[in-house]
RNA sequence: GCGCGUAUAGCUCAGUGGUUAGAGCGUCCGUUUCACAUGCGGAAGGUCGUUGGUUCAAAUCCAACUACGCGCACCA
C-alpha cells in the first residue's frame, strides 16, 4: 500500500495525470474503446486569442468536460472539440491598446509601406502567441478535448467554408452592397452593427429653432432638436401628414438658420409631410438631415433629397460644408451652432432633456451616424432558393423543438429579439480579420464575388481586366456563426457525417444574439439542420459585490492563480455547486476553499479506507448484513437520482447531492459505522467489501466533476475488472 | 415604449407539489488519540418579499402588489 499524504497535494497530481489521459488518446472519439457507437458532441465556444482565460472561461470549460467526461463513461463516442477565435474588432482593440501603451498606433503603422500587412502580421503573431497560452490553461483546467481537431477561425480551411456560404448567400440574393446610414466609431473608425453599441443615458438638451418661411419672413415654424450642430446638413423640414398645425406650411420653404450659400444646393428648405413623425413629440416638427440621422437617411431617401451631404467626417469633426462651425468637434460645434442661432434670434428657447445615446460598446465612444456604403445580410427576405427567411429558419428551429433551450426564459428572449431583427451589417472597417471576397471592375464598377485564390481575369459584365478589392473585413460573428460545421469540415468530411448536429450548445448568455442565434440562422440556412440540440446558457461570473469582474475594478479572479493554489478540481466544483442554468454565479475565494476541503475530505477518507485494506481480497463473497443492504439501496437510489439530474443538465444539483453523500453519509457514518467491525476478524472482509464499492462508486460519479483526485485515487484502489484510467470507466448503473 | 427575470439563514446562492427547507462562507461553545484542525462534536440563526387564489398538501403552481436587476428599441 502505497504511503500517502496527510493532505491532498494537487500539485503532486494534475499535470501528471493530464499528460497520460493526454497520451493514451481518449480524448479522441475514434481512439475510444466503446461499447455504445453513439456519438456525442459538444464544439468548444473558441476562447478570443487576444488574451488569458479568465473565470468565465473556466466555468465553459468545468461544465462542458464535466458533460462530455459523464457521456464517455456512458459509452459515448466523445468528441469535444476546441478552437480559437482571431475575435476581429475584439483582437485589434486589444492590440491597439498595446500599440498606445507602446507610443505608437495602427495608424502610424499603416503609414508605412505595406502597412496594413505589416500590421495584420503583427496582430497575427500576436494572437498565436496568446493561443498556445491559451491552450496551456484549458489544460490545466482538465479538459478532456481532443486537440488533433482543434481550429483556428484563421485557418485556411475555415475561410474556404465561410466564402463559399458568403457566395451561396450573394447568389441566393441575400447579401447586398447598400449606401446607409451605419454605426460609426470615431475612435475606432469602423462602423458596428447594432449588436456592438450600447445605450447611455444623457442629460442633453432640447433646443428650440426657428425657421423662417421664404415667403412670409414674420412667419416660422419651430423644431425641437437635440443636435443644432447638424443643421448646415438639413434639407427639410417634415411634419405628420394629419398635423393641423403645419397643414399650411407643407409644401412651402423656409430658410437654414445657420448657413448660408451652401455648395451646389439651395439654402432654401422645403417643408414635406411623412407619418414617420411623431405628432406629439416636441413640436411636431422634425428636421431633417439625411447624412446624420437614420430616420432622416430614410424620410430622405422617399423624398428625393441629398442624402451624401456628410458635414461631419469620419473623425467626427466638422467639414468644410459646415460653415463657420467647420474644423471643430461635435459638441464644441453645437456650442457654437447654438451662439450663433441665439445672435441671430433664431433659438426660441432650452429645454433640459433626458435620453439615450449611443456608443461604442468598446470605447464608450458617441456613435457617429454617418452614412456609408457597406455590406448586409437580409435577414427577413427569402433566398432565390428556397422560401424562408433567415429569421423564418431560426425561429422555426426553436417553435419545433429542433433546437431546444435548457433554461426557458431565454426561449422568450430569443424571439422577441428575432421577431424585431434588422438586416445585418457585416462590413468591418478593420484590418483583423477575413476580408469580404469582392472586387469591383475598374471599368463598369460592378461588383464580383471572387473566392479562389488570387483575383477574377475578366469581368463577367464588361470584360475588363483590371479590379480593385474590397478592403473591409467581415465582422468576426459572420466566421464564428459557421464554426459548429465549419470545424467539423461541411460539407463532406467525416466528422461532419458523424457529430452534426452537434449535442450541446453551452456558452454564456451575453452572446445568445452575437453568436448563438447566428449559429442556427447559419445552420439552417447551410446544412438544414440546427447545430445543436441543446442550447444551455450560463451566466456571467459576478464577485462578492455583485459587480461584472473586470481588470480596471481590480476584482478579477486568476483561474491560474487559484488552481495552483486550491487546484482544478476544488475550482471546478466551485462553479458547478449552486450555480443554476442561466443565472449570474458569484465566485468568491472562499468558496473556492470550501470546496478545496471537499478535496481534502475525498482524499483523506480514500486514505482510511486504503489503509485497512492491505490484506483484502477482491474475490471473497461478502456477507452484507441488513444495514449493509439498506446502504447500498441507498447508493443505487442516489445514482438513479444524480443520473437523472446529469442526463437533464442539472449539474448544480447532482454535484450537491453527491457532495452531500461523501462527506455526510459515506465519510460520517458509513466510514464511522466500520471502523470497529474492521478490528473484528468476522466482519473484516464485509466491511472491506463495502467500503470499497461505496468508494469506488462515489470515484465514478464524482469523475465528472472532479477528474484529477478522483483518477488519482482510483488508480490506487484494488478493484476488480479496472480499467486503465477512470476517465473510461463505465458510469455506474448497477452495483 | 416593448420584453425577460429575481425576491429563501448575517453574506452569496441551491431547492423538478409531499417528513424537521439545504450548501459554501461567517458567528458562538467544546475538541488536537490511531483518515482528515482543509478536521470532529454541538449551538444560534428562516412568518421562504406582501396579499389573495388553486390543492388533501405550496418556498414550489396562478394572480395582483411592492422592491430590485436585465435585455431589446430609428422618438428628433
Amino acid at each position: 500500500m502505497p504511503e500517502l499524504d496527510k493532505n491532498y497535494n494537487h500539485l503532486n497530481v494534475e499535470q501528471k495525470r493530464y499528460k497520460q489521459w493526454e497520451e493514451s488518446g481518449f480524448f479522441n472519439p475514434d481512439k475510444l474503446p466503446t461499447k455504445n457507437k453513439k456519438p456525442f458532441s459538444i464544439i468548444m465556444p473558441p476562447p478570443n486569442a487576444n488574451g488569458s482565460l479568465h473565470l468565465g472561461h473556466a466555468l465553459t470549460i468545468a461544465i462542458e468536460d464535466t458533460i462530455i467526461r459523464y457521456k464517455r463513461m456512458r459509452g459515448y463516442k466523445t468528441l469535444w472539440l476546441p478552437g480559437a477565435d482571431h475575435a476581429g474588432f475584439e483582437t485589434q482593440v486589444v492590440f491597439e491598446k498595446k500599440l498606445e501603451k507602446e507610443g505608437t498606433s495602427r495608424f502610424e503603422i499603416l503609414k508605412e509601406k505595406n502597412g496594413r500587412e505589416k500590421l495584420y502580421q503583427m496582430i497575427w503573431d500576436f494572437t498565436q502567441k496568446n493561443k498556445l497560452q491559451m491552450e496551456e490553461q484549458i489544460k490545466k483546467l482538465g479538459a478532456s478535448c481532443d486537440w488533433s481537431r482543434e481550429k483556428f477561425t484563421l485557418d485556411p480551411s475555415i475561410i474556404k467554408i465561410v466564402y463559399e456560404t458568403f457566395k451561396k448567400m450573394y447568389d441566393d440574393g441575400l447579401i447586398y452592397r447598400d449606401y446607409r446610414i451605419v454605426n460609426w466609431c470615431p475612435k475606432h473608425q469602423t462602423a458596428l452593427s447594432d449588436l456592438e453599441i450600447n445605450w447611455e443615458e444623457r442629460n442633453d438638451k432640447l433646443y428650440y429653432v426657428k425657421y423662417y418661411l421664404e415667403n412670409d419672413p414674420k412667419k416660422f415654424i419651430t423644431v425641437a432638436t437635440t443636435r443644432p450642430e447638424t443643421i448646415p446638413g438639413d434639407f427639410a423640414i417634415a411634419v405628420h401628414p394629419q398635423n393641423k398645425l403645419y397643414k399650411n406650411f407643407i409644401g412651402q420653404f423656409v430658410i437654414n438658420p445657420l448657413i448660408h450659400n451652401r455648395k451646389n444646393y439651395d439654402d432654401k428648405i422645403k417643408v414635406i409631410s411623412d407619418p414617420l413623425v411623431d405628432k406629439d413629440f416636441g413640436t411636431g416638427a422634425l428636421k431633417i438631415t439625411p447624412a446624420h440621422d437614420a430616420v432622416d437617411f430614410e424620410i430622405g431617401k422617399k423624398h428625393n433629397l441629398p442624402l451624401d451631404y456628410q458635414i461631419i467626417d469620419w473623425n467626427g469633426k466638422m467639414n468644410n460644408l459646415a460653415g463657420e462651425l467647420e474644423g471643430l468637434k461635435v459638441m464644441e460645434a453645437r456650442e457654437k451652432a447654438i451662439e450663433i442661432l441665439q445672435k441671430t434670434g433664431a433659438l426660441e428657447k432650452i429645454e433640459d432633456y433626458t435620453h439615450q445615446v449611443s456608443v461604442c460598446y468598446k470605447c464608450k465612444t458617441t456613435i457617429e451616424p454617418l452614412p456609408r456604403a457597406q455590406w448586409f445580410i437580409k435577414m427577413t427576405a427569402k433566398p432565390k432558393s428556397g422560401n424562408k427567411s433567415l429569421k423564418d429558419l431560426a425561429i422555426e428551429a426553436v417553435k419545433t423543438k429542433k433546437v431546444v433551450f435548457v433554461s426557458k426564459k431565454f426561449e422568450k428572449v430569443f424571439y422577441h429579439w428575432m421577431e424585431n431583427i434588422r438586416d445585418w451589417n457585416i462590413s468591418r472597417q478593420i484590418i483583423w480579420g477575413i476580408p469580404i471576397p469582392i472586387y469591383y471592375c475598374e471599368n463598369c464598377g460592378k461588383e464580383i464575388v471572387y473566392i479562389k485564390n488570387g483575383q477574377p481575369k475578366k469581368c463577367p459584365h464588361c470584360n475588363h481586366s483590371k479590379f480593385i478589392k474590397e478592403t473591409d473585413v467581415f465582422d468576426t460573428w459572420f466566421s464564428s456563426g459557421q464554426w459548429p460545421y465549419a470545424t467539423l469540415n461541411y460539407p463532406n468530411g467525416k466528422d461532419f457525417k458523424n457529430f452534426y448536429p452537434t449535442d450541446v450548445m453551452e456558452t454564456g448568455w451575453d452572446i445568445l444574439f452575437f453568436w448563438v442565434a447566428r449559429m442556427i440562422m447559419f445552420g439552417m440556412y447551410n446544412t438544414k439542420k440546427t447545430p445543436f440540440k441543446y442550447i444551455y446558457l450560463h451566466g456571467l461570473i459576478r464577485d462578492k459585490d455583485r459587480q461584472k469582474m473586470s481588470k480596471s475594478k481590480n476584482n478579477v479572479i486568476d483561474p491560474l492563480g487559484i488552481i495552483d493554489l486550491y487546484g482544478a478540481d476544488a475550482l471546478r466544483f466551485s462553479l458547478i455547486v449552486g450555480n443554476a442554468p442561466g443565472n449570474d454565479p458569484i465566485i468568491s475565494e472562499e468558496k473556492i476553499r470550501g470546496y478545496r476541503n471537499f478535496t481534502n475530505k475525498i482524499w483523506n477518507a480514500s486514505r482510511f479506507v486504503l489503509m485497512n485494506l492491505n490484506d483484502f481480497d477482491n474475490k471473497t463473497t461478502p456477507l452484507l448484513s441488513k444495514n449493509d443492504k439498506e446502504i447500498l439501496k441507498d447508493l443505487k437510489n442516489l445514482i438513479k437520482d444524480v443520473t437523472k439530474d446529469m442526463d437533464n443538465f442539472n449539474f448544480h444539483i447532482a454535484s450537491e447531492k453527491l457532495y452531500q453523500y461523501f462527506w455526510h453519509v459515506f465519510a460520517d457514518k458509513i466510514i464511522e459505522q466500520n471502523k470497529e467491525r474492521l478490528q473484528n476478524k468476522k466482519e473484516r472482509a464485509t466491511a472491506q467489501y463495502l467500503l470499497i464499492t461505496v468508494l469506488e462508486t462515489s470515484l465514478k460519479t464524482l469523475h465528472p466533476f472532479m477528474p484529477y483526485i478522483t483518477e488519482e485515487i482510483y488508480q490506487m484502489i484494488p478493484t476488480k475488472n479496472k480499467k486503465k484510467f477512470l476517465m473510461i470507466e463505465d458510469w455506474p448503473q448497477k452495483i
